[in-house]
Order: C-alpha cells, then structure tokens, then sequence
DNA sequence: CCCCTAACTAGACATTGACTACTTACTAGG
DNA sequence: CCTAGTAAGTAGTCAATGTCTAGTTAGGGG
C-alpha cells in the first residue's frame, strides 16, 4: 500500500462528489476538469479514463441530479402517511429545496442542449417524469383527483414545477415565495 | 472611404446580431469573442470596446431576448381584436415559438448565474414580467377573470410558461404538445 | 506466474478570454 | 480650419483549458 497508489481506486465517484460541490459554490463556469484533476491529486488526464468528454462529465452531473430528484419524490409517493394532495405538495417543495440548493445543477438538467442526450441521462430524467406520473395514477385511482388524460397532467405538474423552480433559481422570488406559489399552483392543479 | 474602415460604425450591434445566430445553430458552446470577431473582419480585441467580458456579451444577448418577448407580448395586449383569454393564449404560443426557434437563448435568459444580473438585464426581464402582470389586470377589469391576488397569478403564469418552455428546449416535449399543454393550463389559470 | 488491459502519467498543441501598450480616426472647442 | 482629446480598433502576450497521443503502472483472470 503506496502512499499515493497508481489507481485511485473510486476516481470516478471522487470526481462527480467534487464537480457537484464546485457547481454549488462558483457554478458551472468555476467547473474545470483540470482542476477537479488537481483537487483530486491526479493528473490532468486522469479524469478522461472516466469521462471522455467535459459534456460527458456534465451528462453524468445531470444524470445523478435526475436520479436524487427521484429518490426523493419517490420515497414521497411510496410513504402511506400522508394523503395525496399533501404528496403533491411536498414532493413541489423538495422540487423548490433542489432548486435553491443546488440552482447551477439544475440548470445543467434542463439546459437545452440536452435534447441529444446520452442514454443514461435520457432514462434518468425519464425516472422522475415516470414519478410523476405514478402519483398522478395513484391519486386518480384513490378518488382524490378527477379523471382527466394522466399524461398531460403529467406535463403540466412537471413543467410548473420546473418553472418554478426557475423563477428560485434565476433569484426573481425567494425560496418562501416558491413555496407559497407551489400551493397556489397545487390548488388549481388538484382540486376536484 | 476607404475600403476597410478602422471604425467599424456599429460593430456592437453586429455581433450581438451574428452572436444571436451563432447561439441559433450551435448552441453556446459555439459563441467565442475571438470567432465573432473573425467573423466581424475585426481584431480579435476589438469585442472588448463593446463588451469588457464574454459574460458582458450573454447579458446583452439575454437582455435582447427579454425585450424582444416583451414587445411581443405588449404588442399581443395592446391588440383589442380578441378576448382576453385569446391573448393569453397567443401570448403563450408566442413564448413556446420562442423557445423553439431561440432555444440556447431562452436558456441564456433563465440561467441560474443571472441571480446578480447588471441594471438593463433585470430591467428587461422586469418589462416582460410586468407585461404579464399588465394583462391579468385588466382580464380582471373586463370580468374576464376572477379577481384574487394578481401579483400570485402574474407567477404563477410566469411559471407555467417558462416550464413548459423548458420542456420544449430540452426537447421533452414536441413544439406541438407544448402548445396544446399551454392550453390547458390557461383553462386552469384563466377559469373563470 | 504471467500477461492483458484498464487506469493513470506526462508532454504537446490549438483555442480561448483577458490584459496591455499602441495607433487611428472622429469630434468638439477655440 | 486646426487641433487636442477620446472612443474604437490593432497587435502582441499570457495563463488556463480541453483534447490528443505515447508511454507507464498495477492488478486480476487464465
């Protein structure tokens, strides 16, 4: 056992961790891959044995943060306690917690440049919208939504969500503005 | 007159304008000052009388892209042809085209880093805004609305645009499905 | 035990944003 | 008219970055 070994073992994971923290503090133009390179104590070639590309260490980025969105929501969905408007609700406000926290990370997700997106990403971003629409069936199916077309519903509840959350990310309402909006916007969505 | 003159007369208005085609059909990865320049017939530090920082030049682009949606939409209001549901829709549907043929901009305009945004960006952001909020009132003047808290209503609606918008440059959804998701959300929004 | 390959290193290159010193041409004031 | 003064543009430089290539190391499967 070196004191600095050849293969760093979980390169990879260490440099997604690190990328995600930079984006948080200086955003996404403070993103380098050499220096993530640095802070990793490799060198600046490194991270191409994991990512070929910068895009491709974005994709990743975008990925992990489709995926932890959907943890979250679906961990709300799966919960018994609560009934389903208060789902709704609080699944919008992790949405709005996700968006303050980590505003530059969710830029990445829904940046249009994603339209081409790599299989990966393409099935992450998938998972959330497919939670969306689980709880919208769930809800129907309990009687506490009126039946309508689930997909648009869909739709509309995924990109309310999302503008939102742009309105927190971009600083033109603060977090509490966003979360008394999401309950206007839940009302109108939900009632009977 | 010489055939290259040293001053360039209006370089300013020239590159914003090839920089707006550029983020057209490449993207932002594809906006360099120096690419511009060449473009320009101009030396590479001739940019830097105009705009002292690249993020100088996505400001003036993104401050562009509000003003223009806000001349649209004014123009929408200003019209007395339709009801005034009409003219949410039609403002809606002149959003969603937006974020279809302009997509790269849209996002340049919604990026999270714009939280610190110099006076004539969040100027212009603010007339697009309030332009909403422009409509609402008088919706509810006509008896065309319900009367509740317009200030809500305007983000709500606010929302609901650039979410859907942002499913459309994300390619989400097609220029098609956003328009008809855009009117279901007005009868949401705009019931009476 | 050995070898094959993934992981990493080291060096190079073109491009870019940014800074500086200098030059040009337009403009206003006498 | 001419002459400063200044805005606009030029040319050169620098550090940083993404990307590529050739070589090196380690570690696990046959």
């Amino acid at each position: 056992m070196s004191h600095k070994p050849f293969h760093h073992g979980n390169l990879r994971a260490v440099l997604l961790d690190q990328a995600e923290q930079t984006l948080r503090e200086g955003g996404i133009d403070a993103l380098s891959l050499r220096e993530l390179a640095r802070k990793a104590g490799v060198s600046h070639g490194a991270p191409r044995s994991h990512f070929v590309d910068r895009q491709s260490l974005l994709d990743a980025l975008a990925e992990r943060g489709f995926n932890r969105l959907a943890d979250e929501v679906e961990a709300v969905i799966g919960s018994d306690a609560a009934d389903y408007k208060q789902r709704f609700r609080a699944i919008a406000t992790a949405y709005v917690h996700f968006a303050v926290t980590d505003a530059a990370l969710l830029d990445l997700m829904f940046t249009a440049k994603n339209g081409n997106a790599p299989e990966g990403l393409r099935a992450a971003s998938e998972r959330l919208f497919a939670a969306f629409g689980d709880l919208i069936e769930r809800s129907t199916e309990a009687g506490e939504l009126r039946p309508q077309d689930p997909y648009r519903l869909q739709l509309l509840f995924a990109a309310v969500m999302q503008g939102i959350a742009s309105l927190v990310t971009t600083r033109r309402i603060s977090a509490e503005d966003g979360d008394s909006l999401v309950d206007d916007a839940i009302a109108l969505l939900v009632r009977q």
